[in-house]
DNA sequence: AACGGAAAAA
DNA sequence: TTTTTCCGTT
C-alpha cells in the first residue's frame, strides 16, 4: 500500500533499477540545445517538434554515450516509441523523423524553470517551450493552431497549471562509460566550435540576463533555487576562457531547448527580469544570497515547499544538480506558480527557416565512414562558447541565424565534432527525491499469452555493466498531470527508495479527465482502453490559449522536412565504423577525441 | 519509414 | 524500468 504520500517510485535514487542513466529523452533534448548538433536534429516546426536531420549520427551519438557501438536508428527509434505511450513524445506524422515533445507534460521538478538559453540562434519557434507568464501561471505559449484545437485546454487544475521545463541538462553529459576514462561522449560542451577544447567552458552565464525565462518551482526555496541558479560558482566561466581544467563542473546550463526565443525586441528586455541567477547556474553550492530582485518575489510569495526536503534534495545533489532521470509522467501542477514577469515574447520570429532538405547532401549513405568533419564553422563563427553566450547581455546578438543560416551548413558535412573534454567526474548524487512517476502504459492488450514468442537468439552478451552511477540529471519529468482532483497533486515522495512497485500507484495516476488527444497528429496510440491514467494528458501546456498571448503560430510549421532519405536502417548492422567504440568495454583509448579513426 | 510485440539486457 | 535487440507488418 503505498500510501499516497510515497510515491515510491517516484523517488528512484539513482540507484533504483529505473534510474538508471541518462535517459534517451534526456538525451534528445540534450543536442538540441547544442547547436553543434543542429545539424543532427534541431528543432523545428511546431513547439516541442524536432527532426533528425541525420538519423544515423543521432544514433551514433546516442550509442556513444550508452555505450552501444551497435545503436542504430532503428533501434533509437524503437526507444523513441516507447516514449509514445509514456507520452514523452509523438511522433510528427508525415514527417520524416521529426518527433515532438510533448512538453505538455513535461515539468521540470527539480528546476522547474525554464530557460532557454542558447543562443539564441536560431530557434524555431518549435523550440522549447517558453515560459509566457502572462499570468499567474505560465504556461507555454501557443503553438500551433493545431495545439490551440484543444478542446480541454484548461487544464483541470483548479490552481493553474504550472508545468515546466527544466533546463539543464549537464552538458557534460557524457558520462563515462568507461570507467575512468571519460570517453566523452559527443555531446559534451558545445561549444563547439570555437575553441578547440571545451573544456571548460561552461561558463555558464556571466551575465546575467540573458534571456532566460525562468520558473520557479513551486516546490523550491528561495535558497534552493538561489543554488542552483546562482551559482556561486563559476567564477571563472567566462564566455570565452574555457579552463583548462574544471571542466564539467557544473552543471546545469540551460535549458535543454537550445532556443532561445528571447532575443527578441528587447532582448532580455522582455523577460526583464529574467533571472539572473539562473544564468549562472553554477552549482558551486552556496551562495549566498544574491537572488535577483526576479526571482525573490515569486520565490517569496508562493509555493510552499518544505524546507527540509530541498535541504535533503540539495545535500544530495550537492551542487550538482542534474539528474537525469526524469520521469515520464511525474509532474506535478502548480497552483500558484507565478513568473516573474511578462509575457514571453510573443511571436518571437518565426522565422524557421528549416533548412529544407538541402542541407546535406547524404554523404552517409552507410557505408561508408561518415567522418564528421567539424562545424566548426557554426559556433566558431562566433561564440566562444554557447553557454556563455547566453546569458550575455545579448547573445546573440545579430546572429539571427535560425537554422540554416548557416553559411557553410550547405556546404556539407559538417559534422559536430566532438571534442574531447572529458568531464571528468560526474558527481554521483543521487537525487533524494525525483518526482517520478510513471505509470505503466501496459494494460494494454499486451500479453494475451500466447503468441509471440521469438525465441531470438541472444547474441551478444555484453555483459558487464558499466553503469555505475552517473548522476547527472536533471530532472525533468513528463507528467501526466496528476492532479488529483484538488489540484495538490505533489508528489509526495516519501523515502522509499527501492521499493517502488507499480502496483499501487494510484498516487498519481490521475485522471480521467477528459482527454484529448491531442494534437492534430498524434493519435493517441494507446490509450484508449485501458488506462486512464493516460489518457488524460495529452493536453499541451503549452499549448495555447493565451489570451494575451498570441499565437502567431502560423501554423504550418513549413517545410520542415527533409530528411534526406537515407537508407540502412534495419539491422543492418553498421557498417563500417568503429567509432565509439572506447566506451564501455573498458577500452579507453582515446579519451579525447572522440572518434578514434 | 514507422509501428509495435517480445525477449533480453542493464 | 528503461533501453536494446530482433523482427514481422504496415
Amino acid at each position: 500500500m503505498k500510501t499516497p504520500g510515497d510515491s515510491d517510485w517516484a523517488y528512484k535514487p539513482e540507484s533504483s533499477p529505473g534510474s538508471r542513466q541518462i535517459q534517451l529523452w534526456h538525451f534528445i533534448l540534450e543536442l538540441l540545445r547544442k547547436e553543434e548538433y543542429h545539424d543532427v536534429i534541431a528543432w523545428q516546426g511546431d513547439y516541442g517538434e524536432f527532426v533528425i536531420k541525420d538519423p544515423d549520427e543521432v544514433a551514433r551519438l546516442w550509442g556513444a554515450r550508452k555505450c552501444k557501438p551497435q545503436m542504430n536508428y532503428d533501434k533509437l527509434s524503437r526507444a523513441l516509441r516507447y516514449y509514445y505511450n509514456k507520452r514523452i513524445l509523438h511522433k510528427t506524422k508525415g514527417k520524416r523523423f521529426t518527433y515532438k515533445f510533448n512538453f505538455n507534460k513535461l515539468v521540470l521538478v527539480n528546476y522547474p524553470f525554464i530557460d532557454m538559453g542558447s543562443t539564441g540562434s536560431g530557434v524555431p519557434q518549435s523550440a522549447p517551450p517558453l515560459p509566457s507568464a502572462a499570468g499567474t501561471h505560465f504556461r507555454f505559449p501557443p503553438s500551433t493552431p493545431s495545439d490551440m484545437l484543444s478542446p480541454n485546454e484548461d487544464l483541470r487544475s483548479p490552481g493553474g497549471v504550472f508545468s515546466a521545463v527544466a533546463r539543464r541538462m549537464a552538458r557534460g553529459s557524457v558520462s563515462d562509460c568507461s570507467d575512468g576514462t571519460s570517453v566523452n561522449s559527443e555531446i559534451e560542451d558545445g561549444n563547439g566550435g570555437g575553441g578547440e577544447e571545451r573544456g571548460g567552458e561552461r561558463g555558464l552565464n556571466g551575465g546575467g540576463g540573458g534571456g532566460y525565462r525562468s520558473m520557479i518551482h513551486p516546490r523550491l526555496s528561495h535558497e534552493s533555487l538561489f543554488r542552483m541558479y546562482g551559482g556561486a560558482g563559476n567564477p571563472n566561466a567566462h564566455p570565452g576562457s574555457r579552463g583548462p581544467l574544471g571542466h564539467r563542473v557544473h552543471p546545469d546550463n540551460l535549458s535543454p531547448f537550445p532556443v532561445s526565443p528571447l532575443p527578441g525586441p528587447g532582448g532580455a528586455g522582455l523577460l526583464a527580469p529574467p533571472l539572473s541567477p539562473a544564468l549562472s547556474l553554477t552549482p558551486s553550492s552556496h551562495l549566498p544570497y544574491t537572488p535577483s530582485p526576479s526571482l525573490s518575489p515569486m520565490l517569496g510569495s508562493h509555493f510552499s515547499f518544505n524546507p527540509e526536503e530541498m535541504k535533503r534534495y540539495l545535500q544530495a545533489h550537492h551542487q550538482s544538480v542534474y539528474n537525469y532521470h526524469l520521469s515520464p509522467r511525474a509532474f506535478l501542477h502548480y497552483p500558484n506558480v507565478i513568473i516573474p514577469q511578462p509575457h514571453r515574447l510573443a511571436q518571437d520570429k518565426r522565422e524557421l527557416g528549416e533548412r529544407g532538405g538541402a542541407e546535406r547532401g547524404g554523404e552517409r549513405g552507410g557505408g561508408g565512414e561518415r567522418e564528421r568533419g567539424e562545424r566548426s564553422g557554426l559556433n566558431s563563427h562566433r561564440h566562444p562558447s554557447p553557454l556563455s553566450q547566453s546569458h550575455s547581455p545579448h547573445p546573440h546578438s545579430a546572429h539571427p541565424h535560425p537554422h540554416s543560416a548557416h553559411p557553410h551548413s550547405a556546404h556539407s558535412h559538417h559534422h559536430p565534432i566532438h571534442h574531447p573534454l572529458h568531464l571528468g567526474e560526474e558527481p554521483p548524487h543521487l537525487s533524494p527525491f525525483k518526482f517520478k512517476l510513471q505509470p505503466p502504459p501496459l494494460g494494454r492488450k499486451q500479453r494475451d499469452g500466447s503468441q509471440g514468442h521469438h525465441p531470438r537468439q541472444s547474441s551478444l552478451s555484453s555483459g558487464s555493466g558499466s553503469l555505475s552511477s552517473s548522476g547527472l540529471g536533471s530532472s525533468l519529468s513528463f507528467g501526466s498531470d496528476l492532479s488529483s482532483a484538488g489540484g495538490s497533486g505533489l508528489i509526495s515522495n516519501s523515502s522509499s527508495t527501492g521499493s517502488l512497485n507499480s502496483t499501487g500507484l494510484p498516487k498519481i495516476k490521475v485522471e480521467p479527465i477528459s482527454d484529448i488527444e491531442s494534437e492534430e497528429e498524434v493519435e493517441v496510440t494507446d490509450i484508449s482502453d485501458e488506462d486512464p491514467d493516460d489518457r488524460g494528458d495529452e493536453y499541451d501546456l503549452f499549448s495555447p490559449r493565451h489570451p494575451g498571448l498570441t499565437p502567431t503560430t502560423p501554423t504550418g510549421p513549413p517545410p520542415t522536412h527533409t530528411p534526406t532519405t537515407r537508407t540502412w536502417m534495419r539491422m543492418s548492422s553498421r557498417p563500417p565504423r568503429p567509432l565509439l567504440q572506447a566506451c564501455c568495454p573498458s577500452s579507453p583509448p582515446t579519451p579525447t577525441a572522440d572518434l578514434p579513426p
